[in-house]
DNA sequence: GCCGGCGGGACACCGCTATTC
DNA sequence: CGAATAGCGGTGTCCCGCCGG
């Protein structure tokens, strides 16, 4: 920065301000300031000027894991919006567990991030601690906490479920079961509430058949219809809490020369792209993954700007979409 | 850190070699620092050690878009063996043309990451003078470019379709065509090449159709047998770019009544889980996609500490894997 | 009493920006 | 609109004091 100030010939102040608020800066200056720069090759560091401005420009994220698309849209539906801003995402993964799980939790808040986006709102007890003592604007997502830190953006997990699952008792399937992990993951676990309140509403008995702990794969949905068979020849429809427990089922059923529906019909979650490729289309409740990305963007910016205040809460709802697959 | 220091009863410089040197701090005083550390919730602030030390630990990565699951499982990787390791990532997502565009380029290095990691190796000019001025290691991955900036982790995108078109004519096929887009993607480009090279080997005429620029979807593999089973009824079989147009594919031939294989052979590109669970299940080229990440973050650590030379270049190969589609 | 090694301390400074003028 | 001063929260470097041999 001081080569460039004394190319242009003004002072590492006059630089600084050119690059932050160069509507200050008189325009022929910040005409010599940039010319400057561009022949150095100047590329600030954004580390010093966050340490000397104490703000980052970096949002953190903590996310059940990037590998699986249902976060990877989310995170590039913040990204999309974020870096349009100027600002930086980290991205911590946490295990399905123990969700933000404290070591995550702590080397993100090292880096001074000016605001803390958290999947979920079960936290351990000390990351709890530690990020109200970071004093900065949070928000939860994926869920509508009872009692949210400070914002949160989603939707209710457990209307969705008992939505479809009502539906499918509307639609005459005499024996529908719920098919998921049934630990692992909170909002799997709300899902599994919202079929049953749409069971016991219905006066039917639940009938649960368990997969094993996410990431779900297709394979375990395959598993799933395989067992059904065994053990529940009498279910002839099921909610699945991901579609990519429900394609796999799909196959299967195929593989088992089950008609789809008819033997057996399919709801899925999530409304992947493959829900509606495939053949039969499945039904399955669509949800904005990229747009709670957005949301949450939009609202931490605010929180950080001052300009939204605490304890929003944002219901971004949810669509249960019939296909062929019921 | 005074607070903590006080506690203690040491002066800051202790506290901050307990936490980077804890080697070289007398085990009872250790014992002491980190009491005081707990007690008062200490979070060491990263940006002002990067500041201090010249070293950020954050590694900077690019890649072409987040959302896909190709490039979600190679930051997982990364991620995963950096983590463990005390790096933090920060991610850029360039478009797909101009691979690494510049403005994610300087922003990226403005947070003075140890190291860099690009996607393929078709850099713009001025985006590859950065980078150099960075002066830090730099891997490219995805790809084994002939002339690498510093190291390269990838697979020859090349040798690899032309291995699975080659494998589609022995298998006598007559008419194998080539289904992705033409523009856009360096690695789908290099795939494409794969193809024509293995056809004019056997004597046979290329046949292409084009798909939409990525990210690819599945509706373009659907569209694209549709206007094969129009403009080109000779096609026996096709080799895609991505397993996602290939599964777009499948479903549409379930749809026109086509037989897989039999009237249409498929054959994918990335062994993605669907490949595997599909019926018919999915030939495809089953490529190395968390192993890239793991292995470029393993590169990159080894260049920051100069425990590896530059200039290496890892081929992690691919495998052609026959299944029900072909 | 001198030496080497180890634990711990002081000072300057990393590159930039808030504040005041 | 532009300049000077004073840090932001740590760490590299050099140094000292103490110990046993």
């Amino acid at each position: 920065m001081a080569d460039v100030a004394e190319i242009a010939d003004v002072s590492m102040i006059t630089v600084s301000r050119a690059l932050r608020t160069p509507e200050r800066v008189a325009p022929e200056t910040r005409l010599r300031v940039e010319a400057a720069m561009a022949q150095v090759g100047y590329v600030p560091d954004l580390v010093a000027a966050s340490l000397a401005s104490r703000r980052s420009r970096v949002v953190a994220v903590v996310v059940p894991t990037i590998g699986s698309s249902i976060f990877s849209d989310t995170i590039e539906g913040m990204s999309d919006l974020l870096h349009g801003r100027g600002y930086q995402l980290i991205i911590g993964a946490g295990s399905y567990d123990k969700e933000g799980s404290e070591s995550v939790i702590t080397t993100l808040l090292g880096r001074r991030p000016d605001g803390l986006i958290l999947t979920g709102s079960r936290h351990a007890k000390r990351a709890r601690r530690m990020i109200e003592d970071a004093r900065i604007p949070v928000v939860e997502m994926w869920e509508l906490p009872p009692k949210p830190i400070d914002s949160a953006v989603g939707f209710s997990n457990r209307a969705a479920v008992r939505a479809i699952a009502a539906g499918l008792v509307e639609a005459g399937y005499r024996n529908v079961a719920f098919i998921g992990p049934s630990e692992g993951d909170a909002r799997a676990t709300q899902r599994r509430q919202g079929y049953a309140d749409a069971m016991v509403r219905n006066g039917r008995t639940p009938i649960f058949i368990e997969t094993p702990r996410p990431p779900s794969q297709m394979e375990h949905g395959a598993a799933a219809v395989a067992r059904a068979a065994r053990e529940h020849p009498e279910i002839d429809a099921a909610c699945f809490t991901s579609d990519v427990l429900a394609i796999g089922a799909l196959f299967q059923c195929q593989r088992l020369g089950w008609k789809v529906p008819g033997r057996f019909a399919i709801a899925g979650f999530g409304d992947f792209e493959i829900a509606a490729a495939a053949t039969p289309a499945l039904t399955t409740v669509s949800v904005p993954r990229y747009k709670i990305g957005e949301e949450a963007a939009r609202l931490i910016l605010g929180r950080i700007d001052g300009e939204i205040p605490a304890g929003q809460a944002v219901d971004l709802g949810f669509e249960v979409i019939w296909r062929e697959s019921t």
